[in-house]
DNA sequence: GGCTACCCTGACATATGTGGTAGGGTTTCA
DNA sequence: TGAAACCCTACCACATATGTCAGGGTAGCC
């Protein structure tokens, strides 16, 4: 498929998956009238690199994994996996963090809404006592 | 705590808690002197925005989230059943978000482990062979 | 041919995270 | 008093992800 349709499959920009090429992340063949063809391995592939992007990898340190980004993560990709593992518990940290913090959230709610329950409750007796 | 030991404890540069500083993201109160004094609870926040930076959420993203950063929700974190279930939105969506990334970063993990043990299993009977 | 909707490259612009350096104050300790 | 090890602010520099715009080519359709 060529770029428009690439890009919005991606939901992204064309400048963002020219970008990708520009960088050495992706390799995407032309047709013979010099335009970009993208096959699904291609787009397979522009997705992982968006994804990893969006969590935070620079163009650096996806190319240093570049092998571990085709479909099957042939070639030496020790480094990968060490920085991958990383950046798993980076994110590990954050959502226990979340989840964490949610639970505090929700405890107050709960308070918060039975004091609610308690003050209607009240009310409601004061109307009907009336 | 002065602002080495606090760049130690959470391995970043002095430079980078002077940005969430000056970015609104950390408020630290100052000793007699001036120098920053950062209390526990200052840590833990900063922690979190370095998690937060880390796992590619911008300044921006971060300040929205303000309130829910704190180790219990002073501020616009408290008061109010509405507030508080936007702020029970606003996490979970932000779970979610780091659910996503995080299936992502371990999906390549495995297939990258998979093939790094079938190369193993593949050295190991070509050594067995020979 | 002309119109429309694609495509291309290249340059400039902006935001952001981070590093570095300069110039200068404070604390501690010998 | 002087040196070492801290601290401060304020700047500039750099990389990077993206946007945007200009100038220009190509394909398909009426």
């Amino acid at each position: 498929m060529q770029a428009k349709e690439a890009a919005e499959r991606l939901e992204i920009t064309q400048r963002m998956l020219r970008h990708y090429e520009k960088e050495g992340l992706l390799t995407v063949d032309r047709t013979l009238n010099g335009y970009r063809h993208y096959t699904n391995a291609d787009l397979r592939r522009a997705g992982r690199i968006r994804d990893f992007i969006a969590s935070g990898f620079s163009t650096r340190e996806i190319r240093a994994m570049s092998a571990c980004l085709s479909d099957d993560g042939d070639g030496p990709c020790e480094g990968g996996v060490e920085m991958l593992k990383q950046k798993l518990a980076d994110i590990d940290r954050l959502r226990d963090e979340l989840t964490q913090r949610r639970a505090t959230v929700l405890d107050r709610l709960e308070v918060l809404e039975q004091g609610l329950a308690r003050e209607a409750a009240l009310a409601a007796r004061i109307t009907e006592d009336s």
